[in-house]
DNA sequence: GCCGTTTTCGGCCCGACTGTTTTCAGTCG
């Protein structure tokens, strides 16, 4: 063990814990709790504060220090006690407690589908088994079927989770996973005829998570039976986990599962709720409808301890929105759903406005040929942008500085103007209320100067400023070049401003809480990158964003026709985000949103 | 371990499917 002296000097430099590897921490010692077999409810305990901390947008060092840890939801006095031990001196004493009890690798069985805590457990205890490699061995061996209670079958889905553990090692981002369930649903209704009624997409897709675990699907019909057997045998799966005769789980060829459900009409509101969860808004909306007198399940509502019905009474709901008017919500947006407070502001009548797809006037960061990632001219983007609805699309090639995607230098941006002025002016002749925007992608270099001088840069209707270069920068030199770029007074929008690829790449180490507030003070606009593999700003950083009081541009960052076509995936996020149409300058007409760029005295 | 417009103590969300069971525990969502 360790052996820290007590007052740790300021000037020690132990590398400063992120939200997120504490929130592991906590994650952990509750895994460890449920080996051990300690109360549920403390253990709930610790995984709601995990949870609380995974999601917190300001450092937890600054909570700290401000002293207001126990004011976080679910955190009480012994957890923000030990929040500020591990804060303070970089380990936590009862974790390496409970590490010292529960051997590492119990904890790495726990993550074999199929395989819980008390399964974990008594293989580690009674077999002497500890880590999926020993684990799968017994398996094969036929060694676990010698304790009570377990049998051949349980030895083959223990192999077969670990195969499963090995294949879906990461959560499949949603731009692969939508479109495959959106065809999937269309497969199945193929496949079902007229028994399926209705059906639809439930679960974190229906929230527009930025990552699927696995598919949730819900649907109506007078033979679930048809049903269940027409999903067990469509092409795209591979494997059938388990089909009973209202619900059913497979594995498709990619590895990823879906989960099928089959209801009765009056059931669907409330069973189109709970399984679109988010697991902790449904705790929380049971917990409000047991304050009410109502036990909330996927079917609907019955009274327990109700002042004036007798227990058993149910309610039933067609539709989610009767039955969160029913509880005395305003109805809740599925991306609202995370448990983030959207109860409480249903209740008050203060959710958001949330902005919509059709709020979106133009688009404000694109590519074309002129740059060598382009894939398209720019009269073939632009009329793409306008096909879809668009009254702008800016055009803004990445500039020099950027080797790989041969970026324009000054004279390229000028000879780049003349083209777009003829385009805009055949618009004009034609009558058409289009408008191609010249910009420019500039590239903040590593020492925090733009890849072009700000006399070009002046000459331009639009200047998006991103890094694609020297991505592993200190925190310090990163945050100090996002600074730099954003203070230029000629800088409209910072562009993807994490750089984080989602489940590729992890962000840049920039204090983005630092520079989202240099946006605030210098009307800077920060961009939600609407590419289902960036998103970035990402939900919980979009929405910290409009609290500091920035203003937002969603930009497909388009490098052909097609993809324009991302713009729901931003839009989704700055919902997830709670943004309102408002916030965000690409709702603006043309004029309107040109002054909200240039506009530097916000 | 957390929490409170009933509560500072006594609650804490609910059900389907599976395997190995003669009635249920474990896991999952």
């Amino acid at each position: 063990m360790d052996s820290e002296p007590t007052a740790v000097p300021k000037t020690t430099h132990r590398p400063r814990l992120t939200n997120r590897e504490v929130a592991a921490i906590f994650e952990e010692i509750a895994d460890m709790l449920e080996v051990l077999g300690e109360n549920p409810y403390k253990i709930r305990a610790y995984r709601n504060a995990a949870r609380t901390l995974q999601d917190l947008h300001a450092s937890l060092y600054e909570i700290h220090r401000a002293g207001t840890l126990e004011e976080l939801p679910g955190i009480g006095e012994a957890i923000s006690k030990k929040i500020a031990e591990l804060l303070e001196t970089g380990h936590l004493s009862y974790h390496q407690e409970l590490a010292a009890q529960v051997p590492k690798g119990v904890l790495e069985m726990m993550r074999v589908p199929e395989v819980g805590p008390k399964t974990a457990r008594r293989l580690w205890q009674e077999l002497g088994i500890t880590g999926v490699e020993a684990l799968e061995q017994a398996a094969r061996e036929g060694r676990i079927r010698r304790l009570k209670g377990f049998g051949p079958k349980t030895e083959e889905k223990i192999l077969r989770g670990i195969q499963l553990l090995a294949q879906q090692t990461t959560r499949m981002p949603i731009g692969h996973a939508r479109p495959l369930a959106l065809e999937l649903v269309a497969a199945l209704e193929r496949a079902s005829g007229d028994a399926l009624a209705r059906i639809a997409i439930a679960g974190s897709l229906r929230r527009w998570k930025e990552t699927i675990g696995d598919v949730d699907l819900l649907a109506i019909s007078h033979r679930p039976a048809a049903v269940m057997e027409a999903f067990c045998h469509l092409d795209y799966v591979d494997e059938v986990l388990a089909q009973g005769t209202t619900k059913s789980s497979v594995v498709l060829h990619n590895g990823l599962q879906v989960d099928l459900r089959v209801v009765e009409p009056r059931h669907w509101g409330a069973a189109l709720c709970y399984f679109t969860g988010s697991k902790a808004h449904n705790v929380a909306l049971r917990e409000l409808a047991l304050e009410q007198g109502w036990s909330l399940n996927e079917y609907g509502l019955t009274a327990r301890n109700h002042p004036e019905l007798p227990d058993g009474t149910q309610r039933f709901f067609p539709e989610e929105e009767a039955l969160y008017a029913f509880l005395g919500l305003d109805f809740i947006p599925p991306e609202l759903r995370e448990a983030r407070g959207e109860i409480q502001a249903a209740r008050a009548h203060r959710l958001p406005r949330l902005i919509q797809e059709t709020d979106i006037q133009g688009e404000l960061h694109g590519h074309s040929t002129w740059s060598s990632d382009g894939k398209a001219s720019i009269p073939e983007m632009a009329e793409a942008a306008r096909a879809r609805g668009h009254r702008y699309w800016a055009c803004t090639d990445h500039s020099a500085g950027l080797g790989i995607t041969g970026g324009l230098d000054g004279d390229a941006v000028l000879r780049q103007a003349q083209e777009i002025q003829a385009l805009n002016r055949r618009y004009r002749e034609q009558g058409i209320d289009f408008r191609i925007l010249h910009g420019i992608e500039v590239e903040i270099l590593a020492d925090g100067s733009l890849g072009l001088p700000d006399e070009i840069l002046a000459r331009l209707d639009v200047v998006v400023a991103s890094i694609h270069t020297a991505q592993r920068q200190d925190p310090e030199t990163i945050t100090e070049r996002c600074l730099q770029a954003v203070r230029n007074p000629h800088v409209d929008i910072l562009g993807h401003p994490t750089g984080r690829l989602v489940g590729q790449r992890p962000p840049t180490a920039i204090d983005l809480e630092r520079v989202l507030k240099a946006c605030a003070e210098t009307g800077t606009v920060v961009e939600v990158n609407a590419s289902p593999y960036r998103l970035d700003l990402n939900d919980i950083h979009a929405r910290r964003a409009v609290e500091l009081g920035c203003m937002l541009a969603i930009s497909c960052d388009a490098h052909s026709p097609e993809g324009l076509d991302v713009l729901e995936y931003g839009v989704a996020t700055a919902r997830r985000g709670w943004v309102e149409p408002q916030q965000v300058v690409n709702t603006r007409p043309v004029e309107e949103m040109l002054a909200l760029l240039k506009d530097r005295s916000r």
